[in-house]
This record gives C-alpha cells, sequence and structure tokens, in this order.
DNA sequence: TTTT
DNA sequence: TTTT
C-alpha cells in the first residue's frame, strides 16, 4: 500500500540472554524475548495489578544483531524500534498456526541499550545471568533445528554502543 | 514493569467495515484490520515486490470506540497508536493459540482518520464499501458468540473528529 | 549520551512547496515547513478551539530528499520521522538566535505521502498551489545567501514512492 | 488541521533538578532540561564525534508532574513523550523570540524513569546531585519571574510509579 | 523468561 | 546543565 507506517517502539528487559543463527547466506540473526509490563489500581479491589507482555524480538540489521550478541544478556533494558511481522508456521500436526514478531529488518530498526551496567561477550553475565556467555541455549552444537554457535566478532569496530 | 514502554504506531488502510461488540459491562468495542504494506526491490531479480502485513485493532477507549463506529469504513486510511497483546484462547481442538492484538486500551491509545472523503454512520459507504452501515458481520442478531448490534450515537457530541 | 532517543513523528500538511538547495559539497537539502493542528472544547467558553503549530522540516536523506523535491508540495499530507535539532544563528543584531528544527538526518528519517494525488516535478501543482514548479521562493536566481535551482532528477529511479 | 500528529519521543538525562511552579489556576506545572547525544565516526578524520541536545520540557500534566516533582532529579534518565510547541516571547529589546518545547499537556503525554535508583522529595540527591532537594534554582523565594516554591506532595499516593 |  |  501506499503511504504506510508500521512501527513498534518497545523498552523493556529481556527475559534470557538472546539466541544467534545465521542464514543459509551466512547472514547472522539474533533473537530475544523482551518483557514490558503495565502496572494499575484494580478499580474494584483497589489491588495493585500488573500483566507482563512477552515480545518475539528479532534482528536482521546486521549492526544492532552485532551488538545485540556482543551486549545484550539477560535483565538488561533496552530500547528499540522495529515492525509487526507476522508468520505462519505449520504445528506437527498440520495445523497453521500464526507468530506475531517485532522485526529489525535489514535496513532499519533501532537498538540502544539503556542501563549501563555491560558485559562483553566472554565474561560471565554477573548479576544479570548465572551462565556464562557461549553457552546453553544459545550453543546446541550445531544439532538439527537449533541456533548455530555465536561467531567470532573478529572485524567489529571495538566501539561499546552505549 | 517499571520503566517499560510497549507502543505501536500504525498508518493504514482498513480492509472491511469495524465490527462493534459490548462487553458484559456494557462498554463498546470496536474491532477492525488495517493493513500495512512494505514495497521493495529485490535484490536478486530486481523485481519490485511488496508485500502486505494485516494488523487486529480492538479499541475499548470510548471516546476513540464512538469514533471509530461512526466514521472508520473499508478502506479509509487512519493513524493510530496502541500497546501489543498477545490473547492465549483455545482452539476446538484442545490447543493452545495465540493472537497478537493492538490494543487502544480503556484509558490510552490514538486514532485520527488521515484520509478526508468521510461517511456519517447510516449513509452508505459509496466509494468505500458496497455494504451499509449496520450491516452484515456487524449485526449478527445477538447470536451466541458474535457481536452486538451498533448501538445509538445519542449523547455523542457532533463534532466530526477530523 | 549512550542510550538515548531523539525522534519526532509528525503527520501535518506542507504549507508552501519545499525549498531545494545543495550543500558545498553537492548534497542535496530539502526544507519545507509542515503545520499540524490540535483542536478543543475550551472548558469555560465551550468554543471550539484549533491551534495550528508550523514545524521546519530539514531532509539531508538523500534518498528521501529526492521523493520531497520530487512529490512534495503546498498541502499534500506526509507521514515523517526525524530528530530535534537546535541551530544557534547571528541576528543583524549580533545577538544570538535559536530555531528548533526536524531533521531527517543523512542516514535515517522516514517520509511517507499520505494523499494519493500526486504532481510529478515539472507538471502544475493543481489543486495543492497555484504556483508552478521550479519557480516562485524555490528558484531565486542563485542570488547570495538564497537556494540553489532545483536540479534535474536524472538518475532517479522511476519508481513513485506511494 | 484534520488528521495531524505531534509527537515527539525522547529518551535522555535530566540536566539539573526540575523546576516547579504553578499557574495562575493553581496548576503544577514541572519543567527540566534533558540531553540526548548522538555519537558517530567522523568520515575524514576517523574520530569519534558526540553532539549533545539540550530539549526544554514542561509538563502540564496533572499526574506526571507529580511524578516529575517527586522522582526526577539532576542525571536521571527519562523515557517520555509529549508534543512539539514554539512559543513567542519578547526580549528586552522588544524583539520577538522564539522557543520551542516538548510539551506533555494537561491531557496526555508520557513519562516513564528508566534508572532504578530513586529519591524521594527531601532526601539528597545522592550520585545524582550535590544539591538538596527543595533548594537552589527550585526555589528562588518567590522573587518576580521566577519559579514557585515546590508544594506538599499531600493527596498523591505513595505507589512509586517504577 | 525480565524487571520493580 | 546530563550521560558514556
Amino acid at each position: 500500500m501506499a503511504g504506510s507506517v508500521n512501527k513498534v517502539i518497545l523498552v523493556g528487559n529481556l527475559g534470557k540472554d538472546p539466541e544467534v543463527r545465521h542464514s543459509q547466506s551466512g547472514q547472522k540473526i539474533v533473537s530475544f524475548s523482551l518483557a514490558t509490563s503495565d502496572t494499575w489500581n484494580d478499580r474494584q479491589s483497589g489491588e495493585r495489578r500488573e500483566r507482563t507482555e512477552w515480545h518475539k524480538i528479532v534482528v536482521f540489521n546486521e549492526r544492532l544483531a552485532d551488538v545485540a550478541e556482543r551486549f545484550l544478556r539477560k535483565g538488561r533494558k533496552v530500547y528499540l524500534e522495529g515492525s509487526l511481522q507476522t508468520r505462519k508456521w505449520q504445528g506437527q500436526d498440520g495445523k497453521d498456526n500464526y507468530t506475531t514478531e517485532i522485526v529489525l529488518p535489514r535496513f532499519g530498526g533501532e537498538l540502544t541499550i539503556l542501563d549501563t551496567r555491560h558485559t562483553e561477550e566472554g565474561e560471565q553475565s554477573g548479576g544479570y545471568s548465572n551462565a556464562p556467555r557461549n553457552s546453553g541455549t544459545r550453543n546446541n552444537g550445531g544439532q538439527a533445528g537449533g541456533w548455530d554457535a555465536p561467531q567470532s566478532n573478529a572485524g567489529l569496530d571495538d566501539e561499546i554502543p552505549f
């Protein structure tokens, strides 16, 4: 369509360390879950209520995927801009399922880290996570259907983007 | 969470006339599908490509629900702001399904009509739709599980919001 | 700063045809004024009130400057994203003055045309303006301090971006 | 105008403690300066460059003015949404001057605190500022043209909004 | 699965 | 005047 806008702006915290995989053409793709939450006072009970929303984020933008891989960890707070995209996929029962993701496309999107404590790749996540980087769910030894292991950052300049 | 933001900004066109229902407490709820589209030149084939994305919009905000009911019709272009919300529901097979919607909550959200041609409730939709208002999918005669019929606009001031 | 965001989102109408100039390095820069307006009911008098706000827009992004030069005219409605920037300049009396602009930077920003009627460069602006393109304020014959005349669009692909 | 949008989204840090004044009708108005910054690598020198932008924020929204007065201090990082508004004022030389501000209006705007360390009113600002609250620039003893002293928060519920 |  |  002509003249349309599809923009999502989120500020939230990562639920886990990001996952890194690569497309067949070798492009790095970084995924993570981001939590946002609303709090309000229930009008009837007067109680404080909270609803947490989980968002699936997928980063195709090369520079931002590098930043995400190197600096994002469980618990960190980020600002990001992306677009809504709903994927259709087949469950094992052959039925259609739909998943809506926030995509930071090849050319576009924004990603800014909002808390200052940072952990470079290879370090422990410290207060953010008990798991060392390059382990666990992010490195499954190349099993079918899983993520690739993280790649070296050789060639990424050494600027810390925050 | 504390310090989180969950905001969606869309500019797109309605795929159909909006649907109006009411909650048990009598609150009007207006729903519609909004199309946005990306166009780009395929790098390999050089062809012009287009991807249309459909978004499910749900308006709880009272004032904006009134505007949506009275002035939105199939084809109209709108600007809106809402929040992402994913609902879990059970399919007939008992399986969990998830649907992500853009919600304009009771207190919040924005909705602005961007094309000037307008059709008041009760008129024909003209170029926007062949279906008369107050018919079709929006009025199912009160069947179980369906939408309620649209209500009178008595009490809505007569300002046209665009 | 590290973790900052500076974003403006506007939907409004051009007050005049855009002005096109070129930097010393030959980069095209397109400027225009955009009107937005708020309407509300005055609480005391009950009267309908309106306030129009004028925004100064400056487009450095090459692709968007091309779009702006070719397709934007007085009266057209656009969606745009840019950043706030305040410039300091000296008045003739030697005093400092400040002007705040919305900048679409070299690499970034968005610009989307929201009304469909379009006028290519060289055509009359029709309903949008009585002035022919390539005239008036936009072409001052190269006087000191003025804008350069618009350049040819040779090399701009022929896609209409809306 | 019909169908316009005027929205600013900022994430930045306060340059000083906020200033609190009251309108003639008794409405609290909170003002502060917010810094955002861009960093980039200069293409010619290859040097790291930074440009800080200062934004004038004015909060009319009652709830958000309370939050700003109670919890914002020099150095804190916030997310906010407002609208651009340019005010005309007369300098002492009788000349017109213009100042552009980001306004969080009576009914609207957003303000979210993004760093967790917080200081309630009456406490020292601690790491954020050496100045005690309720002093300095924020309280000028009621001099002509200055801000009023901060008011009591009686009536503000005790929820900490972050 | 996050955060306060 | 902030922050990294």
